[in-house]
Order: structure tokens, then sequence, then C-alpha cells
DNA sequence: CTAGGATCCTGTCAGC
DNA sequence: TGCTGACAGGATCCTA
């Protein structure tokens, strides 16, 4: 469930084998999947806004594809090179059940695969990507955004707990469910604190260690996920290459041995050491 | 405006 | 074995 780091890991690993290739046909498993008519064309450029990945046709086309809980992308060229989602579908037999769209390019071919439809490709004028809804009001990355911003919207959903907050992509770009509970544990906060009680101090920390995090699974996702799938498929948790505390319940904390343990915070399941992330009111 | 919960969809796993 | 409910790396929509 790709966040921040897999679609850059994507991005980068598809510029490698389709940019200048041309697409020359789509077919369309899911009629959910795919939004507006297929077009054809030759790819200019592939960006990346939060976890949207935009690829320009030259022919001011452009295909915006999100990937939400269960989306992969897996190309499959003279090797194969899949990102996304971690599941199967990496080394499996293409198309499956689970494909949704089917890219040709005259090279190669890329699988959209989808397990629970919630991801979809939208094909929109490339002058009108920064204008889509989704797209426009995408906060800045924590890269990008000043101390003060975050700050001063955290201030203002003052009564809101702190992680379901961070998830908003309005408010901070590109953190999911994986990278808001390892900032949080970086940054000593518990994810229920409320926004009003958490400092500037621990604002610019929460910033500082949620590009932290990112950087390292991106260096991570480049020698895992990135890497070109043999036919033997070799399956690992890239988790374990730098998550400290996401599906590391029952383990000890990497920083003072107290069991990790998985709670639940505004509906979503979250990974905190008790002892270093201790809530207003908690010694 | 914010806050919280339901919802989209398929698949897997734990518990009876 | 078969059923049932919980849960899943996201985001939106609806309600209060």
């Amino acid at each position: 469930m790709p966040e921040l780091p897999e679609v850059e890991t994507i991005k980068r690993g598809l510029c490698q084998f389709i940019v200048k290739k041309k697409l020359i046909r789509t077919t369309i498993l899911c009629a959910k999947s795919f939004i507006g008519e297929p077009v054809t064309g030759a790819v200019k450029d592939i960006r990346r806004f939060g976890k949207a990945l935009i690829i320009d046709l030259d022919n001011q086309k452009s295909l915006m594809i999100h990937l939400r809980m269960t989306g992969q992308l897996i190309y499959d060229g003279e090797e194969r090179y899949a990102a996304g989602h971690p599941s199967e579908n990496f080394t499996a037999e293409l198309p499956n059940k689970q494909t949704r769209v089917i890219l040709e390019f005259d090279d190669g071919v890329l699988y959209f695969n989808d397990q629970r439809k919630f991801g979809f490709i939208k094909v929109l004028p490339t002058s009108e990507v920064e204008k889509d809804a989704f797209i426009k009001k995408l906060a800045p990355e924590p890269w990008t955004i000043s101390v003060d911003e975050l700050y001063e919207k955290l201030q203002r959903h003052k009564n809101s707990a702190i992680k379901p907050t961070i998830l908003d992509q309005t408010i901070i770009c590109g953190l999911g469910n994986i990278y808001a509970d390892e900032a949080l544990f970086a940054s000593k906060i518990h994810p229920e604190r409320k926004c009003g009680t958490i400092t500037r101090e621990e604002t610019e920390l929460l910033i500082e260690n949620a590009k932290d995090v990112m950087e390292k699974s991106i260096a991570s996702g480049g020698s895992t996920m990135a890497t070109y799938v043999k036919a033997d498929g070799t399956k690992g948790d890239y988790l374990d290459f730098f998550a400290q505390v996401f599906h590391k319940e029952g383990q000890p904390c990497p920083r003072c041995g107290t069991k990790i343990i998985k709670i639940k915070v505004a509906g979503r399941g979250t990974h905190i050491c008790p002892h270093c992330q201790k809530k207003e009111g908690e010694k």
C-alpha cells in the first residue's frame, strides 16, 4: 500500500524503462480502474505529486495513476520491474485475476494490478494535471513544508489526534500508515496526542523524522522492492530493513527494549512503544 | 470550519 | 471443514 517512498521508487524505475517508449494499446479489464478514454503516444516525462504518479505523453495528454491501498505497477519487458503493494503478483504470471489495466508499449507491457480496486488510472490533458482536484489540494511534502505552516495547521486541528492529522495529505503530503507510525516513534510522540499539545519543537522534529524515515525507505526500496524480480521469486518483508515499530508488535523497542504494542487510532492499526511514546497525562 | 465514522472492494487469517 | 468477523501501507463522503 504504497506511500510516497514506494511511488518514488516506482517513478525512478519506470523512468528507466518507459521514457521515450510509445504506449500503443490499452486494455481495460476493470472499468472502475480506468477513467477517461484510452490514449496512445510516447512517454515524455514521469512526475510524482505525493502518492500520485503522472505519466506525461508527447501529445498533451497525461496518465494520472494512484495506487491507493493495493495497487501495483509491474513492467514486463526484457526483465521485470515491479513496485507498489508487495505481493506474489510481482513474480506471478500476468495478467491475472487482479490485473485491472494493461498498457502495452512498443518495448514491453505495464500491468496495473489492484486487489481492492481503490486505485485508478485517469487520462487528462497535461495542462490540467496541476488543476486536478486531488493534486491541487496536496500540501507540501516534508522536504518543503515549513515548520510554521505545519505548526499552524496542527493548531487549527487542535482537538484531533496527531496521527490521523498527519495522514491527511492536505496537511502534510506523503505520509501513510507506515511512515506516520515510524515518524511518530522517532519523534517520541504518542499518536493519540491532541495536535494542540504538539510544541513547535516537536513539529520540527516530526518533519525531520518524516524526511528521515522516507529517505531511508527510498534507499531500502531501491535495493529490495525495486529489484528485478527473478523467475524463482524470493519473498521477504522489506519493512525489516528500516521499520522500527511498524508490524513489530511483540518485539522489543530498539531504543528502550519495551515491547512494541499495536493499538487502534482513528480506525487504523497503529504501532507504538508504550514507554517512549506517552500521551498527555501519562508520565 | 472541524471531527469522527462509514464506505469503496477483494482477500486472508484467527477463532469458533 | 465451513462460517464469521476483523483487518488491510488510501482517500472521500456524509453527518453532527
